[in-house]
DNA sequence: TTGAAAGCGCTAACAT
DNA sequence: ATGTTAGCGCTTTCAA
């Protein structure tokens, strides 16, 4: 079924159908209820491989999200989604997985779907010059910035948090109640992302503590699933017992570390304190509600939005913005007894 | 940049670019390594849209999925996903929000992407033919079937459980132990979907263990959300200080039934106790450990497309499977004091 | 092994 | 207000 169906059907041209179809003005008002009428008798659904191929340009702007499934890129996409809305351009969302590369994923879709800019959510924080090459659109790096490729400041935009301040931020929150055997629960120590950032604000925030690191006290879990997270604090647990505090790197591995402490038979904060960094929604219905650093996920994603429709609609250029947290004095951490 | 650009730097024609591309065997090595160098130097990437158009026939499934950020979901889509790549087929997701109408979505897909199949993840429960007519590929409802519709079986398939003995079987839970103050919170006692089924299953419990139905001890969100659940909780806490147990349609309901109950100066189990139906990741590593009745996510993704290939290869026609859930027992549920 | 050309379904000039 | 037609970028016969 294509528009020559329809229009045979109906009795009229290809591009009075069309016409229809895209709401023009310049049709009566009996053709176009006769073509409509055709259309829904036939079930025609216009192709959109064929639409993109041919219109000049489009409203679309592209989100590329590593792992849609992660709770705290929920409320982001969510804002993304409202601010392009908001904004009478359209969303196309495009999935990728750990393996995949976001730039050709990124650049793949803008040339089919002809996006006018691009939304990075979720990738990596070590590009070149050689990696942007084939993305000829605007693009903004949404909760992560470049903090380990060499691109220049103004080859692209970014809206994340400072990742190592906040973590030193989170970091201090335990060192100012007194504790020092403090462990960090992580992905990896050098993963060059955002899981490093954080490490290394954990790092700083000890020195300046004057708290010697103690890599007895470093357990990294390689991925950010729940059960590694568990695991790898059952064996933190195991492992030290003056231990009285974890900086977990994301809400998720907290949750999963809060878990561990209590089928230790040790009491959260009672016993171990636990201090997080995202704020995901669920982290607050835990029970001792988590303290957390809440990532600002609407402006997060409002901001990428606002940034990138700027160059889109070249009123501005590549900016990066720093964005802040807020703390969550849940109630998971104490002073150590 | 097109495949014409290509052509003309590489000094070849359209044809023989686009072989390449397509790793066709009859191309010389020397005309291969040449375009291929040309295509990675100029950062072409190949126009899906045009080829979507001209391609007769994909390996496309398709994957409408209602609210892609429900944590439910993402283990039954990355088992979909496994499914289909290991079939040999690429999958191709689109998420639609509330309003939307997936059967739309669907047929819209399916047309620009010639997907030959379609599943369908958190769809509305009452179909009838006319609302399935513009959908002219074979489809199958995943994790819901269309209990309130009044399509033939063999018009459509579907993998899920079956809600109401499933909702059945954990009120069981619960007046085996001997509650009979049971409240149930959920989202809709009479939205045509999920939640009206688990409350048919609800009601059917406690008519066979002879408690009768208290309007009190029902409580209606509107909806999912965690807040709306944890203020529906809390009223019913209020309500009902004779309240031993709560039933939540939904893992995610649950956690924030739980914390209320926590909140308001109870415990869970022994004040009141807490099951759900759903088994998402989280809940087994809440404190405590929420009882409830995992549904079998891989299965139901599995499932799913399985019944889907076997269509669209022609193995076999609509079927329909009912899997069943398995009672985790955690720590959310005790006789009553 | 390579090239020329038709056509996928659609939109938007350009005609009428 | 409506119809005719030229492409959009690509794959695939068909010919060479």
């Amino acid at each position: 079924m294509t528009i020559r169906d329809i229009a045979q059907l109906s009795g009229v041209s290809v591009s009075t159908v069309s016409r229809v179809l895209n709401n023009h003005p310049d049709v009566s008002e009996a053709v176009r209820r006769r073509v409509l009428e055709v259309v829904q008798e036939s079930h025609y659904v216009p192709n959109n491989s064929a639409r993109d191929l041919v219109r000049p340009q489009s409203d679309n702007i592209g989100l590329v999200v590593r792992g849609i499934g992660n709770p705290f890129f929920s409320p982001v996409i969510h804002a993304i989604e409202a601010a392009v809305e908001q904004a009478g351009y359209t969303l196309v969302l495009h999935q990728i997985h750990s393996g995949e590369d976001e730039m050709m994923a990124g650049a793949s879709l803008a040339r089919s779907k002809k996006l006018r800019g691009l939304v990075l959510l979720g990738g990596c924080c070590d590009y070149r010059s050689e990696t942007i090459a084939a993305l000829d659109i605007p693009f903004v790096c949404c909760t992560y910035t470049n903090s380990f490729g060499t691109l220049a400041q103004d080859a692209y935009s970014s809206v994340s948090i400072d990742d190592q301040m906040e973590a030193y931020r989170a970091v201090r929150e335990l060192t100012a109640r007194g504790h020092r055997n403090i462990a960090v629960l992580l992905d990896s120590t050098c993963d060059h992302s955002i899981s490093q950032l954080r490490y290394k604000g954990y790092c700083r925030a000890l020195e300046e503590a004057g708290i010697p690191l103690d890599p007895r006290l470093v357990e990294e879990t390689g991925t950010f699933d729940l059960s590694a997270a568990y695991e790898g604090a059952r064996r933190l647990l195991n492992r030290c017992d003056d231990m009285t505090a974890i900086f977990a790197i994301a809400d998720s591995m907290a949750i999963a570390a809060m878990k561990a402490v209590h089928d230790s038979g040790r009491r959260v904060p009672e016993d171990c304190s636990v201090i997080a960094i995202d704020g995901i929604e669920i982290s607050s219905y835990t029970v001792p509600t988590l303290t957390t650093l809440i990532q600002p996920a609407d402006q997060l994603g409002g901001e990428a939005v606002r940034i990138l429709l700027d160059m889109v609609e070249g009123r501005a250029g590549n900016r990066h913005v720093l964005l802040h947290t807020t703390l969550r004095n849940g109630e998971s951490v104490h002073a150590p007894k």
